[in-house]
DNA sequence: CATTAACTTTACGTTGACGTAAAGGTAATG
DNA sequence: CATTACCTTTACGTCAACGTAAAGTTAATG
């Protein structure tokens, strides 16, 4: 059972050990302690890339808690499923309009980027 | 030429005037006046867009400045226009990435919902 | 013509997401 | 055994992105 140290996760993804308890403080991580000292499973560090992934896509830390929660499967009783199931759907279609917003952008700056070219042609001459 | 109130864009993006003020304080927008009163045309319309959007993806205010000059075509001397290519680049280098960790996000989301749609399977036996 | 509606400026407040000391505990290493 | 290297908690500071009054101007409407 690999386990991590709180610098050990802080150089890996190149944040600060302050980031790491203030995520934990938010209850997005929840290491076990050896004494004072934090220990972190393979589970937090997974959910810690959750949450990195999740800011390089714009979403707050309650959002990505909610991301953590969908991918937990300790769910067991048919109401509480059918909701996250449902929670999981708007995630996915909210994804389905980023991806739209996506296209469209890289499609507007592929054509300013052909419209600069031009320019620099013509100041070239 | 079509032109817009502040209401008119608060309403249409429902957003409040404060925050299309902010805009303009922060440089993003820049209205003309009638009197005291803020007149839009459809660029500054367009602009606003591009910052919505680009809030949607994450992006700070700072960051769809930068967009917003790439959209636009005003710039004329050869350095210029290079750097501005390099940046349209990156941008859709980032925009790339974005793509990927989209994919993978709905990808994980999908397998999320599978085993939900299974958990309920065996808690109504 | 008083009132409503929409606009304005100024300015302090708030929230999220950390940064940045300060002050101290523990373990190993020269 | 003193120093270095990590670890800890506590707590105030900061920055972006607005929210929220307060106080005043202008135009139209009953």
């Amino acid at each position: 059972m690999t386990t991590y140290s709180i610098s050990d996760l802080s150089k890996e993804f190149d944040i600060t050990t302050r980031t790491i308890r203030f995520y934990e403080d938010k209850d997005l991580l929840s290491p076990t302690r050896n004494g004072q000292t934090r220990i972190y499973s393979s589970a937090d560090r997974t959910n810690l890339k959750l949450i990195l992934r999740g800011k390089r896509l714009g979403f707050s830390l309650d959002q990505s808690r909610q991301i953590i929660q969908m991918y937990d499967p300790s769910q067991n009783n048919v109401a509480q499923l059918t909701t996250l199931i449902s929670n999981i759907r708007d995630k996915r279609d909210q994804l389905e309009r980023q991806l739209h917003d996506i296209e469209v952008m890289k499609i507007d700056l592929q054509e300013s980027e052909e419209r600069c070219l031009k320019a620099l042609q013509n100041a070239s001459t």
